[in-house]
This record gives C-alpha cells, sequence and structure tokens, in this order.
RNA sequence: CGGGGUGUAGCGCAGUUGGUAGCGCACGUGGUUUGGGACCAUGGGGUCGUGAGUUCGAGUCUCGUCACCCCGACCA
C-alpha cells in the first residue's frame, strides 16, 4: 500500500473518506466538471461517452419490447403540474419555474419539466380514443431539472440525463406486465453491461413515486455499503389517465381508462458505477460501457520498429470492434500506466522491443491489477472480445460478492444499526407502517430499499416495533 | 435551510508582526530519455472570490457578500 501512495496521493483515500475519494476520482479522471449554476455539471467527453455506451445498450433493449422514441418539450404549463395531487405535491417544491420572457410576465407561468407525466398524459389524452390506439409505447432521452438541495456530480445534480418510458395499455395484467419488464430489463442490463447486481422489488408507500401506484426499484450497494436507487418501474393503474381524461372505446362499447406505467433510469448509473466498482486507483469501468476498452502502450516507442507494430496491432484491433486507443504521447510509460488505471480503462496492452522479439504482448487488466499476461501478437485482436467479457463476469462477481457479505439477518432496532453502521444492508421483517419507517430514518438515518420479490419470511415480528411482520424488506443508508 | 470548512496562476498549495506575490505540478521551446507517474536548460502565465472599511501601505486586519466542498433535513 506504501507503493501504492506515491501512484494515488491526489486521491482520497478510499476507505475513510469515500466522499472525497468520489470527488477526486470524478474530476481528475475528466469525467465530470462542476457548472456555473449551483448543482449543476458539465458531462465531459469521457462521462458522456460512458452515457452514449449506456444509451445505445438500453434503447436497443427497449427497441427489441416494442418501444418507440419521441420528444415532448421541455417547457409544461403549470397547470399541468396541477392535475395530479400527489403528483404535484411531490415535485412542486422543487420544480424550477419559468415567469418572464425578457420583461414581459407570462400569463402562465411553465414548469421546466421535473418528468413528463403531465404533459405526456396530456398529449396522450389526444392521441388515444380507440382500443385499437393501445398499447402506446413511447420512450423519450431528455434532460430533467430537480432543483435539490444538496448535490454531487451524477448522483444528484440540479440538471440531469435521463430515460423515461411511459406506456399506456388496455388492461391492469398487461400494465403490470409492463412495468415488470422493464425493471426486469433494467436489472438483465446492469448485471450484463455495468457488472452491476441489483436487488430488485417494491417500495413502500412512503417511498414510492409521487402519484404513482406501486413503485418499484433497483437498488445497488456502493463500496461504502450506502444504497444507491439506479432506477425504478412505475405502475400508475389509472391515477394519471383519470386525472388527465385518457379515455378509450374499447371493443365492448365502453369508454374507458387505460391502465399506465412509467419507467426510467438515468445519468445517475454513472455514478453507481463508478462508486461500485471503483479503487484506490480510480476508475474500474465495466467493459461494455468504457470509452476505451483497451489502450495499446508503446515501450521504447522510438525503436526500432515498435510504433510500426503498435499501429499494426492497433488496426488490427479496431477492425475487430474494440473501442481500442494507441497512446503514442511522450509521456513516460510509468506515466500512462497509471493514467489509463486511473481512468479505469478494462485493458492495457504494452508492447516493445522484447516482445516484438518473441513475438508477443504484455497485457494487465484493470480488475486484476498487480498481474501480467502475455499473447501472441498475431491472437491479440481474436482474443480480446472473450477476455472482455471476462473482466465484465469477474467485475460482477466481485460486487456481488460484496453485495452478499454486506447484507445482513436482522430483528431488532440494535442489529440494524449495527448492520448500517458497518456499511451492511440490513434484511428484516416490517410491519408495513409510515411510522416504523419515520422512526427509523428519524433515529439513524435509515430508510426502506424496497421489498424482495422473495418474500420467504426472514421472522415474524417487525425489526422496528415488534409487532407482527407483514413484509420481508431491506433497510439501509441511502444516497 | 442548519453545522463545519475552503476561496491566492489551469490544478494542488505556501505566504511570518500589514511592507516588491511565491512553490510544486501542468503548459511553451531546445535537447537527452522511455518495461510502473524520466531529466537538464529555458520561457510564459496573477484584478489574491467579491464589495466596503481601517492604514502612508491590505493576500494578511474589520464588517458585509458570493461561490464551492463536507456533514444533516428533502430527493433519481
Amino acid at each position: 500500500m506504501a507503493k501504492d501512495a506515491q501512484f494515488v496521493k491526489d486521491i482520497a483515500d478510499i476507505e475513510t473518506n469515500f466522499p472525497q475519494w468520489y470527488t477526486d476520482v470524478v474530476l481528475k479522471t475528466q469525467m465530470v466538471d462542476y457548472g456555473p449554476v449551483k448543482g449543476t455539471m458539465v458531462i465531459r467527453p469521457y462521462g458522456y461517452a460512458v452515457w452514449e455506451n449506456i444509451q445505445r445498450e438500453l434503447d436497443k433493449r427497449f427497441k427489441a419490447t416494442g418501444h418507440e422514441n419521441a420528444y415532448f418539450p421541455m417547457f409544461i404549463p403549470y397547470s399541468y403540474l396541477v392535475k395530479e395531487a400527489d403528483h404535484v405535491e411531490g415535485f412542486a417544491p422543487e420544480v424550477a419555474l419559468v415567469t418572464h420572457v425578457g420583461d414581459m410576465e407570462l400569463p402562465e407561468k411553465l414548469v421546466v419539466r421535473p418528468t413528463s407525466e403531465t404533459i405526456i398524459c396530456e398529449m396522450y389524452s389526444k392521441w388515444v380514443q380507440s382500443y385499437r390506439d393501445l398499447p402506446v409505447l413511447i420512450n423519450q432521452w431528455a434532460n430533467v431539472v430537480r432543483w435539490e438541495k444538496t448535490t454531487r456530480p451524477f448522483l444528484r445534480t440540479s440538471e440531469f440525463l435521463w430515460q423515461e418510458g411511459h406506456t399506456l395499455h388496455r388492461t391492469e395484467e398487461e400494465a403490470r406486465a409492463e412495468t415488470m419488464r422493464m425493471l426486469d430489463i433494467y436489472d438483465e442490463f446492469c448485471r450484463n453491461v455495468l457488472a452491476i447486481p441489483m436487488m430488485k422489488g417494491r417500495k413502500s408507500e412512503k417511498e414510492k413515486f409521487a402519484g404513482a401506484k406501486e413503485t418499484y426499484s433497483i437498488e445497488a450497494m456502493m463500496h461504502d455499503g450506502k444504497s444507491l436507487q439506479c432506477g425504478t418501474s412505475h405502475y400508475f393503474g389509472t391515477n394519471f389517465t383519470e386525472a388527465f381524461d385518457i379515455t378509450y372505446l374499447d371493443s365492448d362499447g365502453v369508454r374507458k381508462h387505460p391502465y399506465q406505467t412509467s419507467w426510467g433510469v438515468s445519468t445517475r448509473l454513472i455514478g453507481a458505477l463508478i462508486m461500485v466498482h471503483g479503487d484506490q486507483r480510480g476508475l474500474c469501468l465495466p467493459p461494455y460501457v468504457a470509452p476505451v476498452q483497451a489502450v495499446i502502450i508503446p515501450v521504447a516507442m522510438h525503436k526500432e520498429g515498435v510504433l510500426e507494430k503498435a499501429k499494426e496491432l492497433y488496426e488490427s484491433v479496431s477492425n475487430a470492434g474494440i473501442r481500442v486507443k494507441l497512446d503514442d504521447t511522450e509521456n513516460s510509460p510509468g506515466w500512462k500506466f497509471n493514467e489509463y488505471e486511473m481512468k479505469g480503462v478494462p485493458l492495457r496492452i504494452e508492447i516493445g522491443p522484447r516482445d516484438i522479439e518473441k513475438g508477443e504482448v504484455v497485457y494487465s487488466r484493470r480488475d486484476k491489477l498487480g498481474e501480467k499476461f502475455t499473447l501472441p501478437i498475431s491472437e491479440v485482436a481474436e482474443r480480446i472480445p472473450a477476455i472482455l467479457a471476462d473482466i465484465n463476469r469477474n467485475m460482477y462477481e466481485k460486487a456481488l460478492n460484496h453485495l452478499k457479505t454486506h447484507t445482513i439477518k436482522v430483528s431488532n432496532m440494535e442489529e440494524i444499526r449495527a448492520a448500517v453502521d458497518n456499511g451492511d444492508f440490513a434484511e428484516g421483517m416490517w410491519c408495513g407502517c409510515r411510522e416504523c419507517e419515520d422512526k427509523l430514518k428519524q433515529e439513524m438515518q435509515v430508510t426502506t430499499r424496497n421489498m424482495p420479490f422473495d418474500q420467504t419470511p426472514v421472522g415474524d415480528k417487525c425489526a422496528i416495533c415488534g409487532k407482527p411482520a407483514k413484509k420481508r424488506i431491506i433497510f439501509g443508508r441511502a444516497y
């Protein structure tokens, strides 16, 4: 560790000062910078490339399940927001309002969307007339604005990027199935693309989305044992379709309200993958979203034909569809090693005179620091996909192991406190009442994360009040 | 919105009792280097967050103000 210290001197200690570690890492790796307005962030190219990869992978999955993309305006008449009572109550405190244009006061103030249910419902009410118009399966990639009090890059910013799916269905069953389908897609995506294991489950009444009948979430455990809600899928029933008077004439000649869902993930996912996989050296990016999947570092590059060989290698790897970078800058190899480890590049390939002589390369994996491997030069391009897959698998296993070993069964308040203080999730039983959640929050800053679908009881009494328990649930501290 | 902290070169910081604004990294140029953050030489870069005040003189003292970070309450 003493040896490490000289290379990572500018990154705070991950174990004792995790928040500062996070800030150091996102800034130093040029993922993000602060914007001039409080709470805003600039997503720099290295961070935005991760988002583009996330978008591409998710979008593919949305399309494969029949969804189409559209775009709705970011300005919403204030009157729309007010239509659904719970919704306005939940969002009003944090919405940004546009009241003026130049010196002229607008006749109706405008909401800068904090989410788009209201404007989308307003439009859907025009578009849906018949059962033949259902289902409506629309997704939008957009920015939203929520004026949060405390902000952190990617985790909570005044403006952030996300996708929001908004669907209408003829039946409750179909809408419920959609809610679960999208939750499952998020879960699968996080596992296979971000290498993050998620806890799927249902949110409590207290924690659910403002206006939803039911909210489901995927929650991930960060390095410090805190939880991050990484995605949500809501079942609305007819809450909004009634409020916005969306009706269709069904085949039986009866006018009905369609059933609705919405679901979303945001740039917060970038924060999640940083805080799940990162280590003292900095980022450790999952290979399928890493902007650079493999970096080639020529050693003694001005000698013999080193650079030429490196360029040949670059071409073959690039042609194999790998996002590869050849760093032929004048920085020393040691500098480059540290730089790309900090930036989380999954695979590093070294090629120098000794390697060329032997017809091989030395490579090193970001998920297995300190180990070096060799490959015949001729096989590099074809072998990389399997190596990246193994990196993803190994990163997932590590994260899963962390989650499992830090999820502790609890049966009373003391055990909950002990667990979360130790950086664990506390899994136990809950009576289902709001008062217990409030008490937990007040006394130890702990919230209910979600209720797993496996509701096999792990006890019969509420861990908070001791009364008969109704639900198996995860307690934890959250971002 | 409470509690704590920080604002001085692009970044990280020093600046003593109030007396010519500095160091490291980064950056430009020339050269030597290159298998875990190379080295020599040389050069450029500042409204000390901001506004008042005290003073012959303020980075330094006083008051205000703004921004950011950390910890809480609110949230994807």
